[in-house]
DNA sequence: TTCATATTTCAACCTCTATTGAAATGTTGA
DNA sequence: TCAACATTTCAATAGAGGTTGAAATATGAA
């Protein structure tokens, strides 16, 4: 992954009602959610919503399918795997301290 | 780690310069690095240099310590496992196939 | 003390980002 | 076709972030 898409995916994901929406997709898998549910879900206005949604897609992180009158999201887990890889084994060396934070109980 | 936390960190990796900032600590391990040297390693004057680096420590990836005449910084290593385990697991619920992308168990 | 070095702070500027309400676009069903 | 629904686009505004050069602060050495 390049260096430049990590940096605005990292800049995608630093802000408060895209990391909500991010964390929403993922746990809805591959049925996902349309922009009306993810705008009921967070208790946000249909413009707000939008504008964050196509930050998302810029960034790469999510993808969209127009289904009748919805337009379904996804999380894109590989952008997603590839952003966290990036930073985790490239940017900080694979460092086994901070591989350590990872480990799951 | 608190969210909002996580929403400055992931903030301050987003921008070229920081995350090669971190990259050399990281690389320079407990010796760290003076803000002179960050600013001649990235050739960048020492004002921007010294603004990236205030924003790193806000945001807790770094910590600065004077040495005589230089300031040296470090990276944190637990807050950089911290924020990329909150994305991981939190964020993603340690969805398998984002965890395989990053070669952990 | 005085000078040179290392770094930060400041002010000015410009660009990018976020939010809002209104208007436009696309889609379905009566 | 027309009305409703779902979503995006637009314009306006306010605020945050990045860059620069000059000035201020802190430290060490002659």
């Amino acid at each position: 992954m390049k260096e430049d898409m990590v940096i605005r995916a990292l800049g995608a994901l630093a802000q408060e009602m895209r990391l909500h929406i991010v964390r929403h997709l993922i746990s809805k898998g591959s049925e996902g959610a349309s922009a009306g549910e993810i705008a009921k879900v967070l208790n946000a206005i249909s413009s707000k919503t939008s504008f964050h949604l196509s930050t998302l897609e810029n960034a790469g992180l999510i993808s969209s399918q127009r289904q009748s009158r919805n337009i379904i999201y996804r999380a894109n887990l590989d952008t997603l795997g590839g952003v966290i890889s990036f930073v985790l084994n490239d940017c900080c060396a694979a460092h086994p301290d901070i591989r350590a934070c990872c480990e799951l109980p």
